[in-house]
DNA sequence: CTAGATATTTAGGTTCGCCTAAATTCTAGT
DNA sequence: ACTAGAATTTAGGCGAACCTAAATATCTAG
């Protein structure tokens, strides 16, 4: 059951692209890896030859996670997840800071660590930008969350999670109040694929915010009964 | 000025054999680094034709630190001993697990994570087992430190240090309260390199340890004038 | 001062994870 | 059904860091 880091990597960006189910295809592989796709196709020869196998593997179709696979995955993931809470909440980072940071130390950490940061973060769901933390048993805590881009005109939200990726996105939506939590409320939409309109957290300033950015951003709707008090009262505020 | 891990550790190696200005021989680096000598010599070749070299090497005379070697290897200490106190202090961690987990991460944290660490544990000067944590500069907190084996019977110390790459003897240090800062009375000295009688932190009974155990430790020896007060109360209390 | 023991280097290989270039297979549009 | 273009695999290689076995250099004791 040992692994490489490099092996991790690879469990790791399968399940990012393609999930508990779906194939991952060489080519996003290569992409995501900073790799070439003839490096890709080896490894995942390699990675289907081990015992136990930690990816089905067909020719030209590319690779599903084993269970093996998807455990170790998650379990990479977890450690993530966690070391850039505790980065943040118990060593002062900034949350454009944690993901690079965390991205190294997530193959160096024993479960003893995992442990006992776990415990004193107080066994947390989400990191900082709100993404679920795998639990030890391999399930992952669920929310009724959207895509922002899918939320109707009009209608109030949570922001839930926001995309780690690229730091500069994070300091903008740090500037603009949009972190897990905060509360949306969706003004309008430009056409052609144009900018949204949001009030956040209920500041009268309407913010307005490019398509790059938006689809970074999941919420969790607000309800039915929440959702009436305010309707109309924002859809003013917005002009 | 990049390196890999393996570069680290053999360069790590070096001045833990050799200090800053001794030569560490192959087969001693290849003993410590659990590797085959033949492989020393390929890297220690290596490690010298670096632009700029990280080490002297001479054939058939060991390699010695560079300036740009040394610097770097005290930095992948401060590294190891910073995370151990911080292991130990924040996390947690009982000291002879402290190990372990640093020699993996040393490798793996940033300049920040480095600078957060020492930050919150307020720039100590030494670690768990009483190492001095070597400052950013590259210099060395000092002490008057004899290894206990050279501490003259009768007389009254401190303990420093203790070495800390066996878990084993660690656990019995502790258990007999050898810790740095705890007080030696040194009684008396079994004959044919025969075990050490001490009292530890002037608890009335006599410890005995062997030369394996005895050779681990450091300590600074009491001045002159606090020594004169307990003296011979001590060869009395030891029977 | 020389033989035997010890330390070190040389030579030739291995594995891992990556590369490029060339070949092949798949997929979509006409 | 065919073909251009995209996706993927094959083939051949590279550098890092390790290995073993054999050769050589250095040290030490008689």
């Amino acid at each position: 059951m040992v692994t490489t880091e490099a092996v991790d990597d690879y469990l790791k960006a399968i399940f990012e692209i393609a999930g508990d189910e779906g194939r991952a295809s060489t080519v996003l592989l290569a992409k995501r890896l900073g790799v070439a796709p003839a490096s890709v196709t080896g490894m995942l020869r390699k990675l289907a030859d081990h015992q136990p196998p930690w990816v089905e593997y067909e020719k030209h179709r590319g690779a599903r996670l084993s269970a093996s696979g998807r455990l170790r995955a998650l379990e990479i993931i977890r450690h993530h997840r966690l070391l850039e809470l505790f980065l943040h909440d118990s060593l002062g980072y900034s949350w454009d800071e944690v993901h690079a940071e965390a991205e190294k130390l997530e193959h160096a950490i024993s479960e003893t660590f995992e442990d006992r940061i776990a415990k004193k973060l107080g066994d947390p769901e989400t990191d900082p930008h709100g993404h679920p933390i795998p639990r030890k048993d391999g399930t992952i805590p669920q929310r009724d969350e959207i895509p922002l881009l899918e939320l109707p005109v009009g209608s109030e939200a949570t922001v839930s999670r926001v995309s780690d990726s690229d730091p500069d996105i994070l300091r903008y939506l740090f500037a603009l109040g949009i972190v897990p939590g905060a509360a949306l409320v969706l003004g309008e939409r430009g056409p052609f694929d144009g900018p949204l309109l949001l009030k956040v957290d209920n500041v009268p300033d309407v913010r307005a915010i490019g398509m790059r950015v938006a689809k970074q951003i999941h919420v969790v709707a607000a309800s039915e009964s929440e959702q009436e008090e305010d309707v109309e009262l924002a859809a003013e505020a917005m002009k």
